[in-house]
RNA sequence: GGCCCGGUAGUUCAGUUGGUUUAGAACGCUAGCCUGUCACGCUAGAGGUCGAGGGUUCGAGCCCCUUCCGGGUCGCCA
């Protein structure tokens, strides 16, 4: 083994262009391949930037050709030598350094490596069990080594913009007090308080509230956060927020400040100009347009509303839904009829029982109209329905009916599904949509109680406060989310900051005085002490770097991920741990896994 | 917790209604030859508990049951 004593990197492997001919070089890297043609060898050693072909010729130095020999995939090199032109026959065009190559006059063999598992090699199609327990080989591919760059070059560019616009960074605790509103934490137990513990942050959200009360009125901290939930494609149970919050700021100023960011980040990451103000839609309209609160807009397929057209017709399926207090929407697919066959739409049936739909009624609109209910309509009512649906020669409809949330749950996840089917996405295109005036609570059955929608310290909608008594279900809050392409990247609201309506909030929950003091006490202390308007947003970082690294998988974007039971396959986290360990933290098993 | 998909050399895959003796191919790996390759070429070679356990059968990679692992998704994600 030896060293790299007394070498400095002249550049990276991937940097050297046909302007550096005639110039000395040392390189540094791991051996991509290895070409032996017998006298003459080449190597082509690859660091994060790319690859440099070196070349050994025994006819000019035998001894240094001895000693790359035995050179094997994924050595660790230093190359020393001239970088001189490949001679025309030999110009590789397909790679930035193809003009070029390193003629060594000297190696040292940094390190010896074992064959790996797989091929480090661009678009790979090995099996993410094995890239994910090998990851730091999965790292040096180029296409992820990509993205973990793209995310790196995205903090810069965060926090380039939210300095210029002055606001300061702060970091808030990551050992904090449970909040068991919402989803599960992570605990962590105490040593020095046996029986009580930490939580890890699902946000740094009342730091950042009483942040403001403490007068840094505008606070960013690229936080890592905490939830013990599934996992997704797009979700990972340890992952990180763009966290920020502004005070004496309405919702339009906090929208502004971060359409900004986005500009930006785009411009910095993508090249690319957005177009500004973002679109926006009231989440109200968003459900009944496209049966989502983060509609994909990069296509159209948006929702009809059926239900009045319908209203007393015969057809049990429609009559019920209706009469339950339910609706009948649809989507109607100009020029379905070619792409849509009776077997296809049988798969979309299965599809939207997945959302609870109980099935999908559909017309057909060929040469002849064919449908899946037509004969328990009267001709009048159906081409009413057609009418209504806007369908003509050619297209398709397909209906759901039911309870509203089943309805906008189904069709809106089938819009997405036709659209992919259809190949009508254009992926080149970046659709950005706020949505506002979200409902402050909904009603979980499961508790028998009103639920925060976004979380307990949302402000309702000023001219809903007189609402709050009489009909919780229809107060909208100060609360909006930012989508892209489908994906809810962010989300935010104006606060309550008045320490009454806090209160009245938490009784609205269903907290007693007693419960909200144990829980939020400080917060509501700190709201007697002065607390400014404010307001925020937090985006997910992850999410945001998967889109404009353009992957549909957040593992793709994050150095070591978790998989779906959120364990982590290169380390084995989680894992036992010594009694003596748990007995330190005052801690006796109930259960284990192998139980 | 539910549903769907997948698991065969190091890797990616093929493997017929359950029956051709020793489960194949490509890439990778090892060795030899080769001075302009870059998907180098040529020759030879090594490499398999068919995820695991059980069952059906004269016979199982293939059928059945259980289970483990990975992916997608519903629930869940203030």
């Amino acid at each position: 083994m030896e060293t790299v004593q007394g070498l400095k990197r002249t550049k990276y492997c991937g940097e050297f262009r046909a302007a550096d001919i005639g110039s000395e070089a040392t390189v540094f890297g791991w051996v991509q391949k290895v070409r032996n043609l017998g006298g003459l060898l080449f190597i082509d050693l690859r660091d994060r930037t790319g690859l440099l072909q070196c070349t050994f010729d025994e006819s000019v130095d035998k001894a240094l050709f001895d000693k790359a020999f035995p050179v094997r995939g994924e050595y660790v090199l230093a190359v020393k030598g001239v970088i001189r032109p490949r001679g025309e026959a030999a110009v590789n065009d397909r790679m930035p350094t193809g003009a070029v190559e390193l003629l060594a006059n000297e190696l040292r063999i940094l390190n010896t490596a074992k064959t790996p598992p797989f091929e480090i090699v661009e678009n790979t199609s090995v099996n993410e069990e094995l890239r994910l327990k090998y990851r730091y080989l999965d790292l040096r591919r180029p296409d992820l080594a990509k993205n973990i760059l793209l995310r790196s070059k995205t903090y810069k560019s965060v926090r380039d913009y939210f300095a210029d616009e002055g606001f300061i960074e702060i970091e808030t605790p990551v050992l904090m007090k449970s909040t068991p509103e919402g989803a599960r934490d992570y605990l962590v137990p105490s040593r020095v308080h046996p029986g009580k513990f930490y939580a890890l942050p699902q946000s740094p959200q009342q730091y950042k509230q009483i942040l403001m009360v403490s007068g840094f009125d505008r606070y960013i901290q690229i936080a890592r956060c905490f939830r013990d939930e599934d996992l997704r494609a797009d979700r990972q149970p340890d992952f990180t927020q763009i966290d920020l919050e502004m005070s004496f700021v309405d919702r339009d100023d906090i929208i502004a400040v971060n359409e900004g960011l986005l500009k930006k980040v785009w411009k910095d990451i993508l090249g690319l100009d957005i177009e500004m103000p973002f679109m926006r839609l009231t989440y109200k309209e968003a459900m009944e347009r496209f049966g989502s609160d983060k509609p994909d807009l990069r296509f159209g397929l948006e929702l009809t509303d059926l239900t009045d057209t319908l209203k007393g017709c015969e057809f049990k399926v429609f009559a019920g839904a209706i009469e339950a207090g339910g609706s009948v929407r649809c989507i109607t697919v100009k020029g379905g009829f070619d792409k849509l066959s009776r077997k296809e739409i049988d798969a979309l049936a299965e599809y939207v029982k997945t959302y609870r739909a109980k099935g999908l009624a559909w017309v057909r609109m060929g040469e002849e109209m064919t449908s899946s209910f037509a004969k328990f309509l009267k001709p009048e009512e159906l081409s009413a329905l057609l009418v209504a649906a806007k369908a003509e020669k050619g297209d398709v409809v397909l209906i759901v009916a039911d309870a509203d949330k089943v309805v906008f749950d189904s069709l809106g996840a089938l819009r997405g599904e036709v659209a992919r089917r259809l190949d009508l996405i254009d992926k080149s295109l970046y659709k950005f949509l706020w949505v506002t005036e979200f409902p402050l609570l909904e009603f979980d059955e499961e508790a028998g109680r009103f639920v925060a929608m976004h979380h307990p310290f949302t402000s309702p909608m000023d001219e809903d406060l007189p609402l709050l008594d009489t009909d919780p279900g229809k107060v909208r809050a100060k609360a909006y989310d930012i989508v892209l392409n489908g994906y809810e990247i962010g989300g935010g609201s104006i606060r309550i900051y008045n320490s009454e309506l806090q209160s009245r909030m938490f009784s609205l929950l269903g907290f007693t005085k007693e419960q909200a003091k144990a829980r939020f006490g400080f917060l509501m202390d700190a709201f007697e002490y002065g607390a400014p308007p404010h307001g925020g947003l937090a985006f997910g970082l992850d999410r945001l770097v998967m889109l404009l690294a353009g992957c549909g998988n957040i593992r793709d974007v994050i150095a070591f991920p978790k998989v779906q039971n959120a364990s982590e396959l290169m380390s084995g986290a989680p894992d036992f741990v010594d009694d003596v360990q748990l007995d330190e933290l005052s801690i006796a098993l109930t259960r284990k896994e192998e139980d």
